[in-house]
Parts: structure tokens; sequence; C-alpha cells
DNA sequence: AATGAATGAGCCTTCATTCAT
DNA sequence: GATGAATGAAGGCTCATTCAT
């Protein structure tokens, strides 16, 4: 029976769900991105989640059709959140490349340390996604890689970049430097008090213009 | 009553186990291990395994006693033969950083696209681990990551580098490009078949010296 | 995990059950006792009981949690029944020593005899509580034990004991006779028929009586 | 399949187990008793009894045939092991009925006390025993009942009890007020120490013959 | 005599989902 | 819209007993 759901099961969703007052909305929200974050897709509990929200089994259904499209709907939303909330940063985002990276990846690291829990969901979804849900997160995961990407390297300057460099190549070059920084240090921050986290900010930023420095050497006229 | 067996479990694990049939030993290995890679240690189901292998539950939990200590001996069984397979590889790999990062960065990924539900299952286990083995992984982590960077980074020939460099910071940085470029690779055979990943082997090795061209001009003397 | 239950399971517990038709009502808890009574409590099986009931399994657990709480709602229901019932020949029972201690062995004797069930199911958990449920068992047991003897107790007349007699150890004595003559009248029950057991009755009291005259010249002033 | 065991097992019943050696025996015996005492029938585990006396499942079988078996074996030993101490202090015993009732019963709540794991094992399977072995265990009672009455009562002293008393009465009446009281005592002793319960033996005794006394007013000649 | 691998029915419990009210 | 009673498949695991060696 969980098989032959497919696809049109997005139409019949959420209608009454967004005519709820806020405030629920948003408790069933959070409650809901608990649960998932905390125990991935398979092991969450629709009946936990109902019980904590304080809803019944039933309503619960009849906003989101399934636990599957439940879930589905709060990818979207979280992306829709965290997207909303670099777009903020992005107009504010220097033009030099390296800079411009630094700080975007700061500004993610700030949003994964800031809701933990959205985080967190979104990773395990996108990292390691139960089989009911792949090829819908598959999908997703494409599409915001593109979007993202392209308000980002809109009005980036290169015009450091040494004459003989493969634009496209440094560009990933730093890219893949710093998210394999940002990864390093998320899973420091699990072992660190909040203050802690907020503290090491400074020192991300020093370490990473470190590591820059080092690029620029290779990819810039000196 | 969880809690005591630790001890235990260990001591009486897989004797009998071990005295199987070669054949049907490694049977049962591989319907467990595709098993967990592709349903995770939570979904994975005992009673699948023991339908699929054609043998009874009682049986099962007589070698291993339960799931969590089946799935510990799998990972252990898993890492051992990487880490052999791994070991001769690093015998044979050059001495120079670049050219030996990006070897034993192939050599990963051809581990990992042999043995592709091997690869699955212990990139899931470390990255996303049931809270039941989170411990158990953590530990074999640790100590896999110790040792096995021990043999790779013994020998290897920095003389190249920069006087000014941080070496440590050095070797980081290229440890973070060829990562991200062997993940980056590892996603995109997901959606290849066989023949075209082999040949795509050489221009992976191409690429990845590209980058190593980029960062050697900020790292070495001209 | 089962730890911290304790308190949400008494109070989810049975809501909706209580709300069911009195017939399927009675029909369930009917069946859990005969089950509980002849199997005791780790041999009896839930599979069992839902199957006889003609319920679900998930409706049992519905209900009940678990089958400890399943298990303990009936001690309570059992013991409020009896409770109740000799509460009603507390009230008209007579002052005298003898003759109250007498009526009152053997109201509690027809009860064992026309609810052969819940006498054993009772008898068997005071007596030999499963590991997984003494502590509630034993904390009953205390509390029903305390509540009966004060209702008996209370407006006895011990007048008629000789001045030197402590009253505490006549009454001990008393009780330990006629418990005894009890527990040997139920034994020969097992193995007579209804009607005989009814028919036997006078004689029972006549044989109480019997015993208590040879106490009352020990006990009273001639 | 263990419906069909009926009564001729009885005969190939542990031959060899016989001949083995006292040590091993008694090892087993011992080990078997424990974990009958501890858990009762239904839950005792033939697996963990082969565990720790260190025998294999196939030999102990061999021994025992079955579970049933096993445990009838036992208990047969376990009676007998009582019967042959208590009839040591039959021999001793003095005449007169109050002190022989009172002294029998101090020697078997000694016995109770010194082998605390035979007398757990046979009370429980005398009080509740599982349906398993209902009807063995109710042979067994009733034979060992007469049996050892026979001793107790013969060389008895009843010439002090006054003519008009019917003498069996009497003294069913000493031996239900000294039952009673020794399994008031028992149910104290689990909480207490052992030396505790040493030193309360005199106080037991004197409180038995505080009760006595009570009786003797009625029952004797003054 | 002795071993212990092998069986498979049975255990309690959880789960997403449906539907009458 | 909203409830929550009801379903039953599936989960991990234990058990007494058998039998080839």
């Amino acid at each position: 029976m969980r098989e032959h759901i497919k696809k049109e099961e997005n139409l019949s969703l959420n209608k009454s769900f967004k005519n709820l007052p806020e405030e629920k909305r948003k408790k069933i929200i959070d409650i809901c991105i608990e649960e998932f974050a905390k125990k991935g897709y398979d092991k969450a509990s629709t009946n936990e989640i109902t019980r904590k929200a304080g809803i019944s089994k039933g309503i619960l259904f009849h906003y989101f059709g399934n636990k599957r499209n439940l879930f589905l709907y709060l990818i979207d939303y979280v992306m829709e959140y965290m997207a909303d909330k670099l777009e903020k940063t992005l107009d504010n985002l220097p033009a030099d490349v390296f800079e411009r990276f630094i700080q975007y990846g700061i500004a993610k690291l700030k949003l994964a340390y800031n809701e933990p829990l959205m985080y967190e969901m979104l990773f395990n979804a996108f990292i390691n996604p139960s089989e009911e849900v792949r090829k819908d997160i598959q999908e997703r995961y494409e599409k915001i890689f593109a979007e993202s990407l392209g308000g980002f390297y809109r009005g980036i300057d290169t015009s450091k970049f040494r004459k003989d460099i493969d634009i496209q190549k440094a560009l990933e070059l730093i890219a893949l430097v710093l998210d394999g920084l940002g990864n390093k240090y998320l899973k420091i921050f699990k072992n660190m008090k909040a203050e802690e986290v907020l503290q090491s900010m400074d020192r991300i930023m020093e370490e990473s213009r470190e590591y820059m420095e080092m690029l620029k050497r290779g990819l810039c006229n000196s």
C-alpha cells in the first residue's frame, strides 16, 4: 500500500493546513522538524508527532496525506527558509572572490548553527535519504544547488585571477576547500556549547583566510 | 539486561559462524552487507536477511547474538577488507606529496566503486549512525582514521613546499580538495554504468592533477 | 526507555477502553483474567488474548500500552471487585470475635469460589509475582491488607477475652487458624463440583466453629 | 510436540546421569535448582543451565529427555533431600504434643533457611505449578504429605489432652497455627541477613510457645 | 558419551494509515 | 474540519528440542 503513492498526492496537500492560525502551524512544523531531525525519516514517528503537537492522527493525515508528503513539505519549508536567509546575505557580499566565498561560508555556518534541527534534517536527507524519498530529495537537491549558485556567482569579481587560470576550476577549488572546512567545523560544533561556537567564529574566519592565502598565491597575480 | 551483555557477546560471537564453509559464510555476509547498505541499520531487517540467506532466524542470532553485534561484525569485516586493499596500494605510493595524494584518492575511489555496497554501508554508518551503534562506530572511526593516516603520511616527501608554508595546513588543504573531488565523483558514479566509470578514471586523475597544479603554484617554490 | 513511561502510561491507559460498550469490555476483561489466571503473568500471551477476544493486537496495546499495564489494570479491577463484595459482608458482620472471623472467612471462601479465575489470578500474583510486576504487586498488597483489616477490626468485640490474654496475639491466633482452614478448603474445592461446594459450606462453618470452640476455652472466661 | 510427552519417558531418565562423577552431578543439580528456584519452571532456561554448568545442550537432554523431566527429577531430589534431613530430626523429637510440633516446625524453618533455593523451588512448585507439570506435582505433594505425617504422628503423646477433645482436630489445630506462623517468619526472613535469621530463632520458639500456651489452656486439663 | 549448530513457532510491541463519527 | 479507535504486518529476539558428527 505504501508503494503506490506516486505523484498526484502533491495536489491535495495542505490546503487546510495553510489556513491554520500561524501559531499552531508553526508549532506543528517545529515539532515535525525536531522529530525528523533527531530520528531520521524512517524512525520518525507520526504518532509521536501528533502526541507532542496535541493534534489527532486523523488531522495530520488530512493535512499531509501521508508521512512521505509531510516530510517533503518540511524539506521544502526548510529549504525555502534557508534560501531566504542566505539571500539576504547575498546582497551584502563583497565582490572579491575569496572574501565572498569566506563570508558566504560563514553565513552558511551561522545558519546551520542557528537552526541546528533544520540543518540536521536537511543534511541527513541529502546525505543519506530513505529509499522512500530518495528520488524526491535528489530532485530538490539539484534544483537548490543550481539556484543558489546563480545568485552567488553573479557579480563575483574574478579579475584578480591570473590570465592562464581556468576560472570555473578555480572557483570550484575554492568551494571545495571552504565546504570541506565548513563540514569539519560543523562536526566540531556538535561537541561545543553555544557560547564557544559563537566565540570560535572569528578564529574560523581567520583560518579560512589562511587557506585562502595559500590558494591566492597559486591563482592570482603576485 | 541489555547493558551487561557487552563482554559476553563479543566472546560468544561468530565462533560457530567462522567455522562455516567459506561459501556459505560469504553468502550470509554479502546478503547482510547488501541489506544494511541499502536500508541502513534501523530499517535493515534480520527477518529479510534470514529469508534471503535461506537460514533460520535462530541460527542468525546464534551466530551474532543480536542485530547490533551482527552489524558491528560486518563493519569490522568491511573495514578490515578495505584496509587490506588500501595497504597494498600504500606500498607503491610515490613519495611526492601531490602525486601521493592523487593516487591514494584514486585507490579509494576504485575501492568504493568496486565494492559499492561495502562502501555505502560504511559511509552511512560513519556519516549518520543509528543511536544504537553510535558509540561503537565512533570508536572504530577514530581508530581507523589514526591508523590509516599514519601509513599514508609516513614517507611523504614535502621538500618541495616553500619554507614559509605551514606543512600541516598545506597537507590538509590538499586533502580537503581531493576528498571533496572524490565525493563529487562518487555521486556521479551512481548514475553511470560500470564501463563508463572505469573509462572515466583517467579523466579524473587528469582533473585531479589540474587542481593540484593550481595548488602547487601556491605551495611550492616556482 | 521503559523507565520514563511510568507516568504517561497510567494517564493514557484505558481512556478509550472505558468507553467501550459494557458487553465488549467485559468480554475482554474476562478473557484476560482467564489467560492470566491459568498461565500466570509470564506465560500469558497477549496474542492469545487478542485471538480469543476477536480484537486486533494493535487495539489491545492502544487500550493498555503494554502487557504489564494490562495486567496491573486487571489486578486493580479484580481487587476492587472483591473489595466491593467483601465490604457488603462487613456491614452485617456480628461483633463477637469468633463469629465475626468465621463469617468473614466464609465470605472470602464464597468469593474465591464464585470467581475462581479472579481468585487464582490474584493469588498467584500475590504469592509469586513475576519480576516484571513484583514492586507494583507488593504496593497493592500492602495497601489492600491495611485497608481491609481496618474495616474488619473496627467494631470487633473482644470483651469475652480473659483479662490476662494479649488481645493482639489472640486475634492473630484466630486468624491463623481460619486462614489455614480456608486454604485447605479452597484446595479441596478444586476437585469438587459446583453443587458439592455449595452444600459443603454449612459443614465448613460447623467445622470452623468446632475449632473456635477449642480456642474459646483457652482465650475466654469460662 | 511438547504436548505428547506422557509417561514413558520416566524410564529412559538419567541412566547415564547417575554414573557421572559425584562432583559434576552435584554441580549440575545445584545450577538447575538455582535456575528453577529463581525463575520458576516456565521462565527457567535450559540454555542458561547448560551455559552455567558448562555442559552441552545435547547432553542435558540426553540425561533428562526434556525440561519437564529434568524439573521433576529435581523435585524428587529435593524432596528426598529434605525428607532425609527431617527424618533425623524426627528421632530426637520430644513426645509432648506441643513441644513436638514446635521443634518440628523449627526444624522445617531451619531447613528452609539453610537451603533457600531448594525451598523456593519446592514452594513455588507446590503453590503454583506450571500447567505442564501440575499433575505430577500434585501426585508428589499428596504422597509426601501422607508419608511425612506418619513418622511425625507416630509416638506422639496426646495424653495431656482433655478427654472430651477430638484428638485429630486438636492436632490439626496446632498444625494450622504453627504452619501459619512458619510461613509468616519465612516471609520475614527474606528481608533479613543470615545472622539476624539465626539470632531470631530463639524469639520464634518463644513466640510459638506463647501461642501454644493459649491453645493448651483450651485443649488440656488445667 | 558428548557436542553445539540448526530449527521455527512464538513472544511483546510499534507503525502508518483508514474511517465512522 | 477534526477525532482517535482500529488494523495487522513487521520488528528483534528466545526457546526447548533434534541430530549429524
